[in-house]
Parts: C-alpha cells; sequence; structure tokens
DNA sequence: ACTCAATTTCGAAAATTATGGAAATAGTGT
DNA sequence: ACACTATTTCCATAATTTTCGAAATTGAGT
C-alpha cells in the first residue's frame, strides 16, 4: 500500500460522521445497508450523506452495489485490513508492537 | 477507545506530509529524532512542521522531550496500538478480518 | 410516457485546515 | 546581560472540507 492512499483512507476515517457510519456498515455485516436505512440512523440530510459515503466508496472502504432502486453499501474489509496491515507495519517497522495486535485478535 | 479520539487520531495520520512524519519517526526508534533532523528529512520550513508535528503530539501519536535546546520526537507505539486496536475491534464486530491482523503480526 | 421513491449532483455559504514568513520564546553557554 | 541556536507562536492567505437545500437523475412499476 503507497502512503498516498493509506493517507486518503485514514483522511475518510478521520471525520467522526464518517467513522460512525463506517461503523455501521460493519455492524451491518454482509448483508450491508441500504443508504436510506443509514440515513435514518445518522439523521442527516441525504445529500451529506451521499457525500461522505462517496469519500468512504473513493477510498476502497465502502462497495455499494445496487438492488432495484435503492443502493446496498457494505464496509469493505479486505480495504481495512489492507489499511491496519500498513499502520501495523508502520508501527511494527522498529518497535514490538504485537501485544496490542495480540489483543485486536483475541 | 472512544469514536471521537479515533477520529482526530486518523484524521491527524490522513495527511500525507504528517503520516509521512510519523513514520520518520516510527523509523527513527526509541531514540527519537530531534525536530531539526526531520526538518531536514521532510524539507518543509519549520513553522509548518511544527503545526503538523503539534496536531501528532495533541492526538497522542507523538511524544516529546526535551534535550537542551533541541525537542525530541518520538512515535508514541501505546497509542497507535490503541488505535488500531479500534479499528481491528470495529472491523472484528461482525466479521472475521484474522487474516490481516494475522499478516501484521508475523 | 408518467409517477413515485431513492439517491446523487449542483451550487453556494460557513468552517476548518494547510502553509509559511516574521517575530517571539526557551535553553544553553559565556 | 548577551549571543546563539532550536523551536514555537503570531499572523495572514490560499485551499480544502463540511454542510445542506434545491434540482436532477436513476430505476421500477403502471
Amino acid at each position: 500500500m503507497k502512503l498516498e492512499k493509506a493517507a486518503a483512507q485514514l483522511e475518510a476515517l478521520g471525520n467522526p460522521t464518517r467513522l460512525q457510519l463506517y461503523r455501521i456498515l460493519v455492524r451491518a455485516g454482509d448483508d450491508g445497508l441500504a443508504v436510506g436505512s443509514v440515513q435514518g440512523k445518522l439523521d442527516i440530510p441525504s445529500s451529506t450523506l451521499s457525500h461522505h459515503l462517496k469519500r468512504l466508496v473513493d477510498t476502497g472502504l465502502v462497495t455499494q452495489e445496487r438492488q432495484a432502486t435503492t443502493l446496498i453499501c457494505r464496509a469493505n474489509y479486505p480495504g481495512m485490513n489492507a489499511l491496519i496491515g500498513y499502520l501495523a507495519d508502520e508501527c511494527c517497522a522498529d518497535a514490538t508492537c504485537a501485544p496490542a495486535v495480540g489483543k485486536a485478535l483475541a
């Protein structure tokens, strides 16, 4: 993973609304969630939500799939895993940070 | 870790210059690096660097320690580990993403 | 073609961030 | 106190991000 891409993903997650949005999608699991359903949970105008969602999609952290008129959104786990891997690599490049990663695994 | 704090840390890392800066500090290891040395590696004005550095310190990703006139900066591994743990927890809350975390461990 | 529902794009205002030169500060030695 | 170096703060400007109402679009059904 290139630094530029990692930075873009980190920036995408580095906004409380978007991080919350991402959390909601993670918790929705493989079924995903329609944009409208997410809007109900976040209670923000649809155009604002659409912009945030686009950011997450553009950076590869969320995928979308059409089902009739609704758009199903899903957290893109491989994308997140790549990011976590990048951070862990950066972090572990010189020091031992296995404990925390181990905790995440458990 | 609270969502707000995680978002602040992610935002701090979500800027190419700051991510690069953090990388440099990680690679410097436990000895840390003086602000001036970092400046030499990044080649940006000192005031700009100081602003970015402050962001990383404020969010708990970097620590500083005075040594005579120079300020030694160090990557704060526990801070990063907590962030990685948070992301992993969010990610793993509903799906299995052990493979990537395992990879980070290896 | 028309209508309805879901979602995005447009356009514009407010807020925040990024950048860096110049001045101020802090620390050490003389 | 003075000089010197390292770093930060002050200040302003440019750029980007956030926000959201209104209009446009997309897709399905009639």
